[in-house]
DNA sequence: AAGATTGTTGCTTA
DNA sequence: TTAAGCAACAATCT
């Protein structure tokens, strides 16, 4: 989501919406469309896994990707390089085929032929547009992310404090802490070599301080090669990530683990394809 | 054909 | 009140 904010903020901030075209109603909320039209993106701002776009009008625009949603820009050929953060090529689709596809949900128009795409696939993701407060509600339900002085070792020691739940699905709560999602839940774990399983409540110092610094390495890294790409997920330009090329336990069912050597096992845990090694992860 | 999939919400139960 | 555990949402792939 980062490598997509930024993606969008560096070409969207500052231009005007100049038509909003809503393909599927179901991904719209915020009531009229048309409401949009002719207000300004002043920059597009975010909070764990959700995009803030703040307008100028004072309004929000908050878009939610879940599993299968992606935002990709794009743009006519003269109008990229030549000062734009993008250069010549980055906007040609890698999706596969041409935009709009029959996954795309909503278009913001912008001018000189600039175009943003909201497709998905699973239509679990939403567009809506609120009032100030209630961004601020919604927003203030998430917790810290990762890469903010708010990830302290006090923070999530008295959040990690009493829980009975395992530690994954302490780590996949947006409330507790905002961002991770169920590849980096895995990586984070398998990196601070902790079972996950493991009640929350029961990690002692060092664990949580192994879990703080995990949770950062990975999200910097992930973010450096510009996120992963397991299956649907593209930046803004509608490229992948690289990210999967680190990826050390998460799809890697049965093979060999690059620490000890054991053997990669998947479990369902918080319902969700879980990822260890059995051998060094206590 | 059943079971899997990157995320969250809302329901039930404790 | 709060927490834990699931089904549900929906489309596609294996």
């Amino acid at each position: 989501m980062e490598t997509i904010r930024r993606d969008l903020n560096d070409f969207l901030a500052g231009l005007k919406i100049k038509k909003v075209e809503i393909r599927d109603k179901k991904i719209f909320g915020g009531g009229e469309g048309k409401k949009l039209e002719g207000d300004l993106v002043k920059k597009i701002g975010r909070q764990g896994k959700l995009l803030v776009f703040e307008l100028k009008s004072g309004l929000f625009l908050l878009i939610h990707l879940k599993m299968t949603g992606q935002l990709v820009l794009s743009a006519p050929d003269k109008l990229i390089g030549g000062g734009h953060p993008f250069k010549k090529g980055d906007f040609q689709d890698q999706t596969g085929g041409k935009l709009p596809n029959k996954h795309t949900r909503f278009v913001l128009y912008f001018p000189e032929g600039v175009k943003l795409f909201f497709n998905d696939i699973r239509r679990f993701g939403y567009v809506k547009l609120v009032e100030p407060e209630e961004k601020t509600r919604i927003v203030s339900q998430l917790g810290p992310e990762p890469l903010t002085p708010e990830f302290s070792f006090q923070k999530l020691k008295e959040a990690f404090k009493n829980r009975k739940a395992n530690i994954k699905s302490v780590l996949l709560n947006q409330k507790i802490i905002s961002g991770i999602g169920n590849i980096y839940a895995d990586e984070v774990l398998f990196s601070a070599g902790i079972d996950p399983r493991r009640e929350a409540g029961s990690l002692d110092d060092e664990e949580i301080k192994k879990i703080l610094s995990s949770g950062k390495k990975i999200i910097k890294k992930a973010i450096k090669y510009r996120g992963t790409t397991f299956s649907d997920y593209r930046d803004g330009r509608g490229g992948k990530g690289n990210f999967e090329a680190f990826l050390k336990v998460y799809g890697r069912e049965g093979e060999k683990c690059p620490k000890c050597s054991g053997k990669i096992k998947k479990i369902t845990l918080a319902s969700r394809g879980t990822h260890y090694c059995p051998g060094c992860q206590k």
